[in-house]
DNA sequence: TACTTGTTGATACTAAGTCTCACTAACACA
DNA sequence: TGTGTTAGTGAGACTTAGTATCAACAAGTA
């Protein structure tokens, strides 16, 4: 087994970990559906993308959709706003500390390649801009876009 | 006539001109929608919203999103991305730095009121992060979210 | 094994736009 | 001040990205 199939067996039993202690069942389409997201890795995609990857097994759309949002629900999977639109998914890595409430991360707009930053760059900024504005602050997103290396590279 | 009128004709005088300079024709339906984006200022709206506004005086449904796709071409108008959904649009003040490129923001999640930051708090980290990812970065988005002084105190 | 309840796929539906096309009206020029 | 060209318009059909409904099915429990 190769290394990159050794992770991403774990990201799928670590999901399946999930789903279970939320009190939802491990049924065979979500296996295959959590099979499949964990395959695309730090790549994102589309609901289509899934949809088409997974049709041919006997998978409905709705069932697609219905457990891209629950992956959603759990912080598992998260959305990518691109300027062109919304309804691009990536896999938020486990124990990265990223969540919905806060998501800092590098979104490569040639190969759609998402990476995530160890550290939040706004840690000290927060404080200061809740003070300044009056706002009391619960969260932030921040996506940084840009060419990944390979793509600067092939450039 | 009140400030905030003189204010708001002043950004519906900017927005024509960026019109016109373009090469784009000032018709009285975009006179019409202008003002009414302009109107909404810091307040975020949908395209429904709009659309019901401005239906009653003859305005077609492909007419207000066409402008509205045309108003974000010409920077003056942005969408809010939100965990429920992407439709939310908002005025970006002209003159403010901020463009579809780079973006700093407060939203509140309760009103809907945006506040633009008049610093970037990543001016410094950007580098940073390029040189250890990297990432030839050429925009961010930062929308930070939370709740307004009002909403704050209306708690 | 039977029961209960969550999950599924088919299919109809919706929200938020987008496209097409015949018609209209800005602006440039005579 | 008309006139022609062409961008812009409204009506309405269509598309994309899902969501809702519902009868059939299957997971876990008794």
């Amino acid at each position: 087994m190769h290394r990159a199939d050794a992770g991403r067996a774990a990201l799928v039993d670590y999901i399946l970990g999930l789903l279970e202690q939320a009190g939802h069942r491990v049924t065979e389409p979500r296996v295959q559906l959590i099979q499949a997201v964990a395959a695309w890795e730090r790549q994102s995609f589309t609901g289509e993308d899934l949809y088409a990857e997974l049709r041919p097994t006997g998978l409905g759309r709705a069932t697609v959709f219905r457990t891209l949002r629950l992956l959603q629900e759990l912080g598992v999977l998260s959305r990518l706003h691109l300027s062109d639109g919304c309804q691009r998914y990536v896999v938020t890595p486990p124990a990265s500390g990223h969540s919905p409430e806060h998501m800092d991360r590098l979104i490569c707009r040639r190969c759609g390649r998402v990476a995530y930053l160890d550290e939040c760059p706004m840690e000290d900024s927060l404080a200061r801009i809740a003070q300044a504005t009056g706002y009391r602050v619960d969260g932030h997103h921040l996506d940084i876009v840009g060419l990944c290396a390979e793509c600067s590279a092939a450039r």
